[in-house]
DNA sequence: AACATGATCAACT
DNA sequence: GTTGATCATGTTT
């Protein structure tokens, strides 16, 4: 799938949906991916395909909007503190999944990176369908393909992820990220993390522009 | 008491 | 369409 300029990606997810993914073609983004920086990560991350394959099937799609969060110099991080046992997946391997509940109700899902041990990690706060949308359509119990996936909370319950996937492996079919065509550094806005009180001078999540896929206003 | 959120609904432009 | 108030819900500090 690497030499695909996107619109065939697009097509090929939306329009062949009984093939599955082809792995032996596809690049899996490999663990040293995320042995970069952390904002480096979140924002090459732009534009890459979350893929999930589960019971014979496959959730896909490209991600829009991410938010990097650093360690004890990062107030805003959960990592800011230590290592405790919910944080513990962010100071673990990177290239693995933090999955966290938060407000009782919702999951978050963030891949961590940097240095091992550095407490650093990419939140995900959302993506554009592409693969599995009637899944994703039953997990959020609505048809608005919009919205599917818009947010931190509904992507993580779009794709079905629950706290369980804590320190999941981020480089094995069952869960990975895909490789894509280079988003020119243009297209990539950099601005102010959103839904914090702390840290927020901080210019740590990145979006695709132009995408109608990214949570916050308008 | 706060929390890296989201759905809903009233009241407005 | 948009904005603001309110609430759901459980874990962490």
């Amino acid at each position: 799938l690497q030499n695909e300029n996107l619109r065939n990606l697009l097509i090929l997810f939306e329009y062949m949906p009984e093939n599955p993914i082809c792995f032996d073609s596809a690049e899996i983004l490999p663990r040293q991916f995320y042995l970069q920086p952390t904002a480096e990560v979140a924002r090459d991350l732009i534009g890459k395909i979350f893929v999930k394959q589960t019971h014979g099937q496959t959730l896909a799609a490209k991600i829009t909007e991410t938010e990097a969060y650093l360690s004890e110099n990062d107030p805003a991080s959960h990592s800011a503190t230590g290592p405790t046992p919910r944080n513990k997946a962010m100071f673990g391997q990177p290239g693995t999944l933090y999955v966290y509940k938060i407000y009782g109700i919702h999951r978050c899902i963030n891949f961590v990176c940097g240095l091992s041990g550095t407490g650093t990690a990419v939140l995900i706060r959302a993506s554009e369908p592409m693969k599995g949308i009637d899944i994703m359509k039953r997990n959020r119990g609505t048809d608005d393909v919009m919205k599917l996936c818009k947010g931190p909370g509904n992507l993580a319950k779009a794709f079905g992820i629950d706290t369980d996937m804590n320190f999941a492996r981020l480089d094995t079919e069952e869960i990975c990220v895909l490789d894509s065509e280079k988003i020119p550094a243009g297209d990539i806005v950099n601005t102010p993390r959103i839904g914090i009180t702390k840290a927020t001078g901080l210019l740590l999540r990145f979006y695709l522009r132009g995408s109608k896929y990214i949570s916050g206003k308008r």
